[in-house]
This record gives structure tokens, sequence and C-alpha cells, in this order.
DNA sequence: ATTGCCATGTTCGCTAGCGTACATACAAGG
DNA sequence: CCTTGTATGTACGCTAGCGAACATGGCAAT
């Protein structure tokens, strides 16, 4: 039923201030974006940029061997695309629908001449950047310290962050491969939040049952990361 | 003797076009970084921008608990404040020049009317910052699947990139900081280094032997950020 | 109802790196 | 020359997470 894009679903198009929306307005197109479905390649040249709305998208590196980590996870608050204004055009990770959803999908040059205009839109998307940065940053510290079960728990809040209800589909062999661990350590980090009381899943469909108690048992990344993007983009943007 | 900042120690600023350098050249100063001093406290309103000549600055997160682990390296081929023009002006992250030299330092205003007029210069350092996205991604990646002695090999050839010569000063006390592992885990590598002729040592000075051994012993990250590095800011911008 | 697949659970031996404690040894200054 | 601090080496038990192999059990298609 919606033929123009709600932009609302998006925080970062919301943010948009209307004369600059006029002009990107005709040029957005609504996706689906299928679990699994990778919207560009690592080192490819990205034709388009992608704003979520109900998707989660991930960023991997895949690694020589196969194995892979994820970089960083975009969805209804921010953008994939980022080298496009960046100047680089490509960039040696994936991007992967994690989660399957909505989301808006923009041609390339479209975006590159409005941020080109160094207007509100420029500056808006610099500071989604910053933030982002520092989620590649804190996932960095978080791999270096911080035991699967912190990082799992992370993993979930971060997810959940993006969704609406606090159920996600995903099966462990899934996270498994966003963390860069092993299926099996990530089926003993869950049944011992399980056991825990905080979540209960069953193929392929997690329930978050104690948001509180997982944010106590996860590490400081996760708050670190979250007053980032509070502070870089604020609510009232949106307005 | 050079009372005129030789901006052609610092790749950014030699890649400056000359009209803008003539904009930027009188606020440039000149300045000494001593080992262990910090250019940005966690979160602090950065004042400054830093572009490293024979200095090398690390940027490192310092975690409750005390441990710390580096994210990422800027030395001669970029500069130090990227958050100021991301719009951040501040990140939760610290600045500490992890190995004495000098740099040029201007005020924080100055660089961002800069950036702002959206010319060259602007381009100029957003393609720096995402060649700092990519290496930040990678360490991410490294800290998650690649053994000590693989880490260890990545970061003395990053320092050696932003050095002249093959020596660098540096305990391994420090690197140990840096990597965020134990001191004796950089011992063990540092002797089996050693041992197979790559390196030799003794307090505080590390000479590196065998360059080539050492990029065929680390792991792909070294070369996948290299080679962005390189793509991104080519020499050719140099001239 | 049967079959087969796929998500999850379980086990076992193994290794890297940790934390702790202590030993050596070089270098600079009295 | 001797002391003291700092850099490096060594040792030991411990734990998290790995790799591999296999067990269980629900769901779906026929």
């Amino acid at each position: 039923m919606v033929l123009a894009p709600d932009r609302k679903q998006n925080h970062l198009l919301a943010a948009v201030p209307s004369a600059e929306w006029k002009r990107l307005l005709p040029h957005l197109e609504a996706v689906d974006l299928a679990l699994g479905q990778v919207l560009y390649e690592s080192g490819s040249t990205m034709t388009h940029m992608y704003f979520p709305s109900t998707a989660i998208i991930s960023l991997l590196y895949v690694m020589e061997n196969g194995s892979s980590a994820e970089i960083a996870v975009a969805g209804n608050e921010g953008l994939v695309g980022v080298s496009l204004f960046m100047g680089g055009e490509s960039t040696p990770s994936r991007a992967v629908v994690q989660s399957a959803g909505r989301g808006f999908k923009i041609e390339a040059q479209i975006m590159k001449n409005e941020f080109n205009k160094a207007g509100p839109v420029m500056h808006l998307l610099l500071r989604y950047t910053q933030a982002l940065i520092t989620q590649m940053a804190q996932t960095a510290v978080c791999n270096r310290h911080h035991s699967l079960d912190q990082q799992l728990c992370r993993w979930l809040l971060l997810s959940l962050d993006r969704l609406q209800g606090n159920e996600l589909k995903m099966t462990q062999e899934l996270i498994s491969s966003m963390l860069g661990v092993r299926r099996e350590g990530v089926t003993e980090a869950a049944l011992q939040l399980q056991a825990a009381g905080l979540i209960t899943y069953a193929r392929g469909r997690i329930t978050v049952l104690d948001r509180p108690k997982l944010e106590q048992r996860t590490c400081e990344c996760y708050a670190v990361v979250k007053k980032e993007y509070d502070r870089l983009l604020p609510e009232k943007l949106a307005t």
C-alpha cells in the first residue's frame, strides 16, 4: 500500500530536510531484501546505496580460507555504502542481508551529487559514518578482549535495536559466521543464556525475554557504541 | 633549520593543491611529539588536527579495567583527528604517540573551514578516512582470527612503513599494550622471530633484518590494508 | 506415516594465550 | 664499581575456544 516510500522508517532519510528530500524522493526505490542476499561483494564497484527500514545488513570480511568476521551492522538507523561518498567506490568487505526485510535503494550518482553539495545531507552522512567508525573500532576491541558469551549478548542487542519486537529469525550457524566463531560455541553460550532465562529459542527463532539482563551481561562495548550513535545522530534529527 | 614546514614529509599535506596550501600554510605549526604523549583523550573535544611526519600515532581504546587495544595507526601517510571534520568533534578512543618524532599541527577550525569548502582538500581527507576505516575493520578481523605471532609481524610492518630505516624504538611492554596482549606473549613471539633471523633486538631497539620474510609470515590483513591505502591515496597525489 | 534435512546438543582431546611469579641481565648514575 | 631500575626471559597451571565427530529431535515434503 505504500506507494511513496515512508521515509520515517529509516532514521537518516527521516532526518533529511525537506528541500533536499524533494530532490531525492523521485530516485528512492523501496526494495525487498532477502536473507543472505549480497548487496555488495568485496572490492566490487557500488552502484547503489541502501537505507534499510526493517532489514538488517551485516558488513562482513571474508578471509581467504573462507572464515569470516562481522565488521559492523546497519539497520534502520543507517545506510550501506559509505565508501561511495567517501570516494573509494568499493571496500574490501561484503554487505549481506542478515535479517530479511525492506529498505530503500538509490543510485550511487544521485547520492554523490547530493553529498557534493556539501549541505545538510553531507553532514548527516558524515556523522553517521563517524558512528559507524566507532562501531568498527569497538568491534576490534571486543574481538580482542571479551568472551564469546559477552559478544553474543552484544550481538543480540545490536540486532534487537534494529528490529521491532523481541524476536529474531536467526540460526546459530548464521550467528557463528557473523561472530567469526564455531557454531558449537554459540550453542553453548545460547544454552547458558536460556538457562538464565534471558532468551528462549528454537530452530532459528530467538526470543529475548529479559533485555535488561542481557545489557547487564554484555561488555562495555555495547554501551559505548550505543552512546556514540545517540550522540552523533540524536532523535531530534528525525523531527 | 626548517623554518617553513616541509610538507613533503606528510603525504596528505604534500597532496594539497597549491591554492589550498597557501591558505593552510600560515596556520601549520611544526611540533615535537614525545613518546607516550597523549594528543587526545577519549571523549575530549579536539582542538587541533595533527599531521605526523616522523612520528607515529596510535589510536587506542582503553577499557574500564585498564587494558587496551590499538584500533589503528597513523604516520606520515595520514593524520590524527578525523572526527573533527566528520562532525563528532570527539571519539571514544585515545591518540598516543607510539614512536617519537615530529609532525605538524593545525587549529581545528582552520581545517574545518577548509573542509567545508568541499574542494580537493575535503575529498583528500575523506579518502584518507576511508583508508583508515579499512584499517580498523581489518584490525577487528585480525583480532578475531590470527595468532599473536602473525599480529606481531603485521604490527612491525605497519610501523616500518611509517618510519625511515629499519629500526624501531619500542619495548615489548609497549607493543603488548598496543596489541592488547600479555608482555610475555610478545617476548615469546619476538624470540621466535629472532631465532628465525627476521629481527634482532635488545632493550627497546628492534631491528628488522628480513622484511620480505616478515611479510610472508604475517596474515593477509597487512596486505589488504596496504593495498587499500595505495589505491585510495596513490603516490601521484604527492606530485 | 515415512523419509530426509536441518538446527541444535554433546563429547573429547588439543592449543593458544592468560595470570602469576620469579629469574636474568644490561645500562645509567651515584 | 656498585646499585638500581628497566627490559627481557622462563616456568607453571589454567581456561576459553577450536576442530572433528557424532547424537538428537523437529519440521516438511512426499
